[in-house]
DNA sequence: TCCTATGTTGTATG
DNA sequence: ACATACAACATAGG
């Protein structure tokens, strides 16, 4: 599920949970999502640290915490596809699927992914963990300038758009529907290869990237309400999945198919090769 | 039963 | 070394 905006969401769940002690950890040590830490030494560390802060980046979020003994600690969620956090009772027994419990007095932090596409990751030490130092630059920064999408899209010229949308290493944090979006309101055929791309195509790309990702995180990201808001009517997101969807701009049918290994939606009225 | 799923990574090939 | 394409991961729900 969890795209930007998403996780965006669902790291500010667990904001009840800082300033806050953690009395005990519940994991289920041999579940996929440790694939990349040691589920035991995470447990240990956990224990009885406090909450500091969190911060969400691409697809992945960081919660730093202070050990017991007075060590930083870095805990990192990478929600995968099916993966949600939540807020629970102290007294939560957990189920299968909720792979990460963090106990506090009033509350308890889960973490949980049916699937298991899902990461933590986990690092001990002053400095930020290269897991999170290596993210890229937001495409909400100014590090994501005009020139450095035309570079990227340059190099990856035979890929069709859509495809390379979905490259973390330079769009993190744009997930499946937000690269459909983004060319539904650019206008541009998920198909078309990236370097064929005229200047002015670029430049439209590049303010939709932008429009897209802010927007998003104001409705979604930026939503208290207990179940996740949707974006408005006039969002391809609304259409999308529903056979026999409209386009919202054009009210032709909307057209799906498989481009890069990901179902893709588009109309094919604004959008053409 | 079969198909789908808002993601990433390893591997083979060019 | 780099770009490209695709299977694999694991599970639930329609």
């Amino acid at each position: 599920m969890p795209e930007l905006a998403e996780v965006e969401y669902f790291r500010r769940r667990w904001n009840a949970g800082l300033g806050q002690r953690v009395a005990h950890v519940l994991v289920h040590p041999k579940a996929g999502v440790f694939k990349k830490t040691d589920a035991t030494t995470l447990a240990a560390r956990l224990t009885g640290a406090t909450l500091d802060a969190s911060e969400a980046a691409a697809k992945q979020m960081l919660f730093r915490a202070t050990a017991a003994d007075g060590a930083p600690l870095w805990l990192g969620i990478h929600l995968g596809m099916t993966g949600e956090l939540f807020v629970a009772p102290a007294g939560h027994a957990p189920r299968k699927g909720d792979h990460l419990v963090l106990v506090q007095r009033d509350r308890a932090l889960v973490f949980t992914d049916p699937r298991m596409f899902g990461r933590v990751l986990f690092h001990e030490g002053p400095d930020a963990p290269a897991w999170w130092t290596d993210i890229a630059p937001a495409v909400t920064s100014p590090a994501f300038s005009i020139g450095a999408l035309t570079v990227f899209l340059a190099r990856r010229a035979r890929t069709p758009i859509k495809a390379v949308l979905l490259m973390q290493e330079r769009f993190p944090g744009i997930g499946n529907w937000m690269a459909d979006e983004i060319l539904w309101r650019a206008a541009i055929h998920p198909r078309r290869p990236a370097g064929s791309l005229s200047p002015d195509e670029t430049k439209t790309l590049h303010r939709e990237i932008r429009h897209v990702a802010t927007h998003a995180l104001r409705i979604i990201g930026r939503a208290n309400a207990p179940t996740m808001p949707d974006p408005p009517p006039d969002w391809l997101f609304q259409h999308r999945w529903t056979d026999g969807g409209l386009c919202p701009k054009t009210k032709a049918p909307l057209v799906r198919e498989e481009i890069g290994g990901r179902t893709t939606c588009w109309s094919p009225a604004r959008q053409k090769l």
